[in-house]
DNA sequence: AGAAATAGGACCGGCTGAGTACTGTTTATT
DNA sequence: AATAAACAGTACTCAGCCGGTCCTATTTCT
């Protein structure tokens, strides 16, 4: 099905959450939990790993929190998903760097690469700040963006 | 990690196998599985999942064997996907066609859809032939192809 | 009739994703 | 100094699904 897995898309609500109000730098797991209505262990154990990722900053103690690392416009889903699923990696012959023990025959692992770093790039190009605009802030252009190609063959 | 199925890999892999050589257009599983290096059981499971998807027609009997349904440059790599694995949804929210729970206070489904379209229109754009012209046949122009965007605001 | 194929299941084992819980450690406040 | 509020880290379990294999029809050519 071709998916990210569930905690990343966690990952992703949460930081948006944070990009939505800036007034708020500094959420609690617990403020997180409830304004998304994620079960408070999971968010925080998704925090710990966004954290490790250094897409957040915390601080401990009373009055403490977590707060993104840098500008919302500064952080991509493609670092996201690096940071709790690990690299983008379509298949298992890209992640495991080769080394299958059909690499020798097979033909298609070249193009695997191609699409691989299309995907990741068009990943990387997407902002937080283009996750927290819906359609029901201001009106959108249009629905569906132009024509995303990739990996085509020239 | 944003990852195929082993199997859909695998079922690129053989129709590519198909593709490469339309001087015999139709293949034995047995054939397929020497070939491509990968245990027949398998490759046979495999097979039929793409005839049930009518990416294949096939022959029973004696001198029977597999063949491409279409020729391949009407084959994508999303037809694959969607025989295989289902359609492409990158997020469960999008595979269940909403309901979640936390769906009324979701701020980034609607931008999900749009990533999600954005990836299959990509995907449906690559076809089986642009998966069997690797890098060993005639030279190609350079790495990677011009800058994938997509799902960006514009 | 027999051999060579596909058709369509059932079946199972192992891995990993998802969620929970528990036990530190740090820090602000009183 | 004591307390409470919060993060930090780890261990554990449970379920679902992916992958692989095997077995038994059914069809068709020789």
């Amino acid at each position: 099905m071709i998916r990210i897995s569930k905690l990343a898309d966690y990952g992703i609500v949460l930081l948006a959450q944070f990009a939505r109000d800036p007034g708020n730098p500094v959420q609690t797991a617990r403020d997180l939990a409830e304004r998304t209505r994620m079960p408070a262990p999971t968010v925080s154990k998704i925090l710990k790993v966004l954290l490790r990722g250094s897409l957040l900053n915390s601080q401990r103690g009373a009055k403490g929190g977590y707060q993104l690392s840098r500008p919302p416009d500064q952080i991509s889903v493609a670092d996201i998903l690096l940071a709790i699923d690990g690299p983008v990696a379509l298949t298992e012959c890209i992640s495991s760097g080769g080394g299958c023990s059909a690499e020798r025959f097979c033909q298609v692992r070249a193009n695997w690469v191609r699409i691989n770093g299309a995907v990741r790039g068009a990943l990387e190009g997407l902002k937080l700040t283009d996750m927290i605009i819906g359609p029901q802030l201001g009106p959108r252009p249009a629905a569906s963006p132009a024509g995303a190609t990739m990996g085509k063959a020239p």
